[in-house]
DNA sequence: TTCCAGGGATGAC
DNA sequence: GTCATCCATGGA
């Protein structure tokens, strides 16, 4: 089984996580993971009912999606570098309140405005003598005020987590419906497809991304999203959005490495 | 002090 | 359609 259990937890795809020692412990929605590698044994734990192969996309067959991206130097020294490295199949709910957290924000402060969330609107659990809190469900989130979001230190981002919650029932699920949310533009719409929905061609721009796509395919011009959108379908394929994976964790860490 | 971070809304052309 | 500015917050 091809699979990289630290490639595919830190690569920000997923933000509720913490390393200790050789495991990984994994908050996803209300279930704690705890998940250890070593050589190609990988084993689990979970706090209740959950269905880790399905999460960790340990049913997707990983050699047939490189060899579908795998289209040129850049990406293929990506691949080299990250083997391993699975999307993760995350809940909508949970998946959209995290990217507008996002917006203009850094990992780091993304985590700890999602773990003030969690802390102040979900409920506790604990794997063995490990706590979390759960990711809160828009039931737990219906009764929030603007100011008690705002005390969970998310900026400017309170007044689009309260209109997502407002108006969750009516959350049409797909690109152009996400996109009607305020604080939803086509980036976080795009992570939300790819993350949570399924939507393996979902190419999401961000800064890493637009510059090294910039630099690497527009011979250092400026594009627009939909160029580089675009253009990302038609080299990468139908799995355009494993190449932004692996090409984010690639372009991020490439100074420091 | 200023710039930047897994952006988006708004308004001016 | 493109562009500048603003938005909270904290690290560098």
């Amino acid at each position: 089984m091809l699979f990289n259990l630290r490639h595919t937890v830190s690569c920000g795809q997923i933000f509720r996580w913490n390393q200790a020692g050789d495991s990984f412990y994994v908050t996803a929605g209300d279930t704690i993971i705890r998940a250890e590698q070593r050589g190609s044994r990988t084993s689990f734990k979970t706090s209740g009912p959950f269905d880790t192969r399905r999460y960790f996309g340990l049913d997707k067959d990983l050699g047939a999606i490189y060899r579908s991206i795998n289209r040129d130097a850049t990406i293929a020294a990506a691949i080299r570098r990250y083997p391993g490295l699975r999307l993760i199949r995350q809940e909508p709910w949970e998946c959209l309140l995290s990217y507008i957290c996002s917006a203009n924000s850094s990992i780091p402060q993304i985590k700890r405005m999602l773990t003030n969330l969690a802390a102040r609107f979900g409920d506790e659990l604990w794997l063995g003598d490990y706590s979390d809190f759960s990711f809160p469900t828009p039931e737990q989130l219906e009764g929030a005020t603007l100011q008690q979001l705002k005390d969970c230190k998310v900026g400017f981002r309170a007044k689009f987590l309260l209109n997502a919650i407002r108006k969750h029932d009516g959350i049409e699920w797909s690109r152009e419906g996400l996109m009607g949310l305020d604080g939803v533009g086509p980036k976080i719409a795009d992570c939300v497809s790819l993350f949570a929905l399924g939507v393996t061609d979902a190419f999401p721009i961000d800064v890493w991304i637009r510059r090294g796509m910039e630099k690497a395919y527009f011979r250092g011009r400026k594009a627009s999203y939909n160029d580089i959108s675009n253009f990302a379908r038609n080299h990468f394929g139908k799995y355009a959005g494993y190449a932004q994976e692996y090409l984010y964790h690639f372009w991020r860490h490439e100074a420091s490495q």
